[in-house]
DNA sequence: CTTACACCTTTACGTTACGTTAATGTCAAG
DNA sequence: CTTGACATTAACGTAACGTAAAGGTGTAAG
């Protein structure tokens, strides 16, 4: 019952993987067989299969193959020391998708409704008809887009001429011409200020949570971060940081 | 100041890619260049700039380029949807993530002692000898398992024998030799009361807190799992629902 | 003995999203 | 004219296998 060996199979089976799994351990000098017999087949034991199963916990952690080695070769290694670090890359992996899954959940938001904010302000706080094709194209399917057309084809075009400059002035006003501003000062709140009055009366209504989301993906979104950096390299970011802080201000 | 187009470093810089990025994008048909020159230079512009934006966007989310094609090319793809899917595997990953960093942890916590639970029963509940060399070679260097080592060693021979005899018997019980057994059966239930008085009287003390991390850690670490799956396939993951059972019924 | 069938072997290309040379051509400035 | 920054294509490398292709081996059944 006892010195059993294994073929390549058997304990790909047992570990849950396949045999070109095994031999690319082997050909990696990861996990060599115990003997290789006459005709070329290669033999495993016991112990082959606690190593392999080692393997696995380890590749389980997401640990490259190349550091599994040093573990299983390196008697003196620092198991602490190692498996703390990568502790630490598997928080960093967390935080990241942390942050995908919020913006995620904005841009759905935004594309459902959610939160009263169409993407009509989404959409035509810029040029509206270097947009417009694509818009229609990639929303044109929900319902909020189709109304905010119709909202937006309400006003003369003169009018619309003359929101479209007054926000793009206001725009420009925010991102800071001068490349020392911060986005603490006085002149790029008051800007802020009125870009919310802005939107308040020419789009839908909004209050500052919803204004604070707006700018969050005005950044996310690269077609609008696109426009404020043309304006100024990180313009989107110093956008977000200077609503973030008028938020703030104005609770 | 308009009608700008754009050499294949200038779109680079600006969406913060190298020129590879964009040739490769370029080569599956991802983002053609506008026009191709007479001298061979890609020419870009500004919808160029956009589109690509719009590309770092969803890549961002970490959907492949494939899918990133599909959204960009195709305008009656559903957005939401395609949103809300990539959300769901998001937080797969997530998931697996806070599991994976929980196993951690409790590898961690055992290696250093903390809780007072040494790698002591974690190596040595089973054959002894089958573990030594492998177990010193990866673990040597922490002092827990020095100290676990001279206590071990501080039991006569026979000692050692009777007491890893009761244990291995001790986990028959609990693996239940009858495949048709629950978890929850009375004479299960019994062997795992048996054997945490057994680890008690023999090694550290714990307590049911700690027993059902160990327990969880049996299953975790595969060196242990194939010992209990040797006994009967699924056995680790029979004897950690046995160890929960029986610690929540034993606050 | 033959046949079937499951298993074994090596070789080698495909995968993803680029990074990295290598070898060469182009353009504007000094 | 040279220099330096840019452009081009071609081609190999990456990580961890999946997936044939082409052939040898072992065993059981007919």
């Amino acid at each position: 019952m006892s010195d059993s060996t294994y073929t390549i199979k058997q304990i790909a089976d047992m570990a849950g993987v396949t045999t070109r799994t095994i031999r690319y351990y082997d050909q990696i000098d990861l996990l060599k067989p115990v003997e290789i017999r006459a005709n070329g087949y290669r033999t495993y034991d016991q112990s082959s299969l606690l190593k392999l199963q080692q393997i696995m916990f380890f590749r389980e952690l997401d640990l490259p193959l190349e550091d599994i080695r040093s573990i299983i070769n390196r008697p003196d290694f620092d198991m602490v020391d190692a498996l703390n670090k990568h502790r630490l890359s598997l928080q960093t992996q967390q935080n990241r998708l942390q942050r995908l899954l919020r913006t995620l959940d904005q841009t759905i938001d935004s594309l459902t409704g959610t939160g009263r904010m169409g993407e009509k302000d989404y959409f035509e706080g810029f040029d509206h008809s270097e947009y417009e094709e694509e818009a229609r194209a990639r929303w044109g399917n929900t319902s909020q887009y189709v109304e905010s057309q119709q909202k937006w084809a309400s006003y003369s075009p003169q009018q619309q001429e003359d929101i479209k400059a007054q926000g793009n002035q206001l725009i420009s006003r925010m991102v800071g011409a001068d490349a020392g501003a911060a986005p603490e000062d006085a002149d790029i709140q008051q800007a802020v200020g009125e870009y919310f009055d802005y939107l308040n009366r020419y789009f839908y209504t909004l209050d500052l949570k919803i204004f604070r989301n707006l700018a969050d993906m005005w950044v996310a979104d690269p077609r609008f971060a696109a426009n404020y950096d043309r304006i100024r390299p990180g313009g989107a970011a110093f956008v977000r940081e200077a609503v973030h802080y008028y938020c703030n201000h104005h609770t």
